[in-house]
DNA sequence: CCTCCTCGTGGAATCGATTACACGTCCATG
DNA sequence: CATGGACGTGTAATCGATTCCACGAGGAGG
């Protein structure tokens, strides 16, 4: 592969004024450039990125390490953050932690090791020392869905309070009074966050929320099988079960369906994240349903604003109840679009 | 952040030493290794794999340009090669094409500067000079899913000829004649191949293709719709929908909804590619299911032959037909799982 | 006509690693 | 006791870019 000593031969100049002509510098003849400009083309020159960034101590690229990219809402959020990131000129490296607090420093370091300009992640634990270390060493970072509090990272996600009182309010109309729901783990803010959401919406109609009503799940689609089977096992089996992730929503009807029931007339079922399946599903999903698209889009830009220098902001958008089917009650009308920020603060 | 020099100089020895003992190089006195295991492990030492990219010109990063990743048979194919590839020491960047042949020819570019050691791609298209420059210029590569005929390159994808045979089989054996499907782009394999063995299929029972009955689409949600909406202001609209791909199958299934018609009494439907999702809507989706773990590992394993300068093998691997109830009939029992290979043949 | 500035250019240092080569020690062998 | 090989180590070249500095040519101004 030809390289800038290459094209410096082939255009008789020097590699300085080979190097000035890519980054379009302004001082070099009309003629000096016209004439690399042919010898990059006659050689098919393509400047090596990994010389560049040695020299420069910079990449161009962000890391994101995702906690799952099977679940389709992560499968958004990285696509959003891909876009948004190639139009700031930046190209992202993708980590799948697959929930492994493992795998996210396998990934956090590889991604280190290769000198990523910037880190977004959705963080699987509470933290891992070479996170944390990485924060405090001043590596530009910036969590998005969830987060580690008490380090100083901006955060940019949703949040799902409103939603979770809005759905319970519709549970709570539609007679149900025994609700149980599958958390994600408590090391992540989201698997804490809505449970604690969905116990005060409960408190404020004077319902409780039993321990046998809260399943341990990871937010993996076997974890939502498990729970939603030991809820089925109970005495006293909750009329609705709320799926903390569309994952465990879809374990959840794999238990409902393999003992024969029927979703909602057996046990009614609501999800968080919403996603194109839940309309085709038997029956529909009525889900909280997050701007993933916006999310990753605002992440991108903190963090690039982090790279830059700029005063990085945190972001916290709105998610709003879609409701469906699997709750009883058919649906009224569409689903309201995507709404924009709604709220933006310091961290 | 600290380099090679630091350590050195805190462990009282040359980089040469720091970097054998790095290397684990023999010849490296017991007393030498343990001062800079120490220095390194005092300082967070990380060796920067830029610098060590420039000088072993291999970045031990393998790149996969995939043809849309919100398509979740892509994103278990994503999924599959970076586990496969993170065994064998390898790191994965993704591009994701979107179906955009302009977007697909960004990655590849983005990645041949990057220096990556091996290209995996499913093509958008049929090759822009920018891949096909690359694949003559010797760069490793191998195609996944789908290939480019005519270039050089082993690819790894599944047969879905005898399935697609079966799927007719099963049409006809429930008593349906029109039988109608929505291709992908003709550029692609996947796009063409499909409807050839559907063409084929039919031809077997007497039955034609006609025009009419072939719906352009893009493997997006989007042209299911239009192609199905199509279809059914036909005249004589066909009785069964055959969608190339998951994504236009949900397409399908919007349109057919957005009627007030019903699956499969007012029109059946069956999908290429079979995922978690086709059990719980509504009806149940029979679908074409592809071994997508195996194809993505074996993808990777017959480029990092490449890349090791092994032989490169080719893979073909079986698809299987899964009968629900889209196209009337219910199940009869459970899918079989994945079977292994079937068929390995030199490209 | 001399001086100074600007402009275009090239030489060479640099980024952080790897590795060929040379060198000194020490021990075993003849 | 001399010699040669093995071993451990350091020096320096190298990978492909970017960029500081110096230099020569040419034009403007005094």
């Amino acid at each position: 592969m030809a390289s800038i000593k290459d094209v410096a031969a082939e255009a008789g100049v020097s590699v300085a004024t080979v190097s000035r002509v890519l980054n379009d510098h302004p001082s070099v003849s009309v003629d000096a450039r016209t004439r690399v400009l042919a010898a990059v083309e006659a050689l098919g020159y393509r400047p090596n990125a990994v010389a560049r960034s040695l020299r420069t101590d910079q990449t161009r690229t962000l890391g994101l390490v995702i906690s799952d990219v099977m679940n389709p809402y992560f499968t958004e959020l990285a696509r959003s953050v891909e876009e948004e990131a190639r139009a700031l000129g930046y190209s992202v490296i993708f980590g799948n932690a697959d929930e492994r607090p493992d795998l996210q420093d396998h990934h956090v370091r590889t991604l280190l090791d290769r000198r990523i300009d910037g880190l977004l992640v959705s963080p699987t634990d509470g933290g891992s020392p070479l996170m944390l270390d990485a924060a405090r060493a001043g590596t530009p970072m910036v969590f998005v869905d969830r987060w580690i509090p008490g380090v100083d990272v901006p955060v940019v996600r949703a949040d799902g309070r409103p939603a979770v009182r809005d759905l319970v309010a519709h549970l709570h109309g539609l007679g149900h009074r025994r609700l149980a729901i599958i958390a994600g783990p408590a090391a992540t803010t989201t698997g804490s966050e809505r449970v604690e959401a969905f116990r005060e919406a409960l408190a404020e109609y004077g319902l409780p929320l039993p321990d046998a009503y809260i399943g341990q799940g990871d937010f993996q689609a076997e974890s939502g099988r498990r729970a939603t089977d030991a809820f089925l096992d109970l005495a006293e089996p909750p009329e609705v079960v709320f799926a903390a992730d569309n994952l465990m929503a879809l374990g959840a009807l794999d238990a409902v369906r393999a003992r024969g029931m029927r979703v909602p007339e057996d046990i009614a079922l609501a999800a968080f994240d919403d996603i194109p399946w839940f309309v085709h599903t038997d029956p529909p999903v009525t889900a909280v349903a997050q701007p993933t698209g916006e999310l990753g889009r605002a992440a991108v830009r903190a963090l690039v604003d982090v790279i830059e220098g700029r005063p990085p902001q945190s972001v916290t958008l709105a998610a709003w109840l879609v409701v469906r089917r699997s709750c009883g009650e058919p649906a009224p009308a569409t689903p309201p679009a995507e709404p924009s920020a709604t709220n933006r603060s310091q961290p």
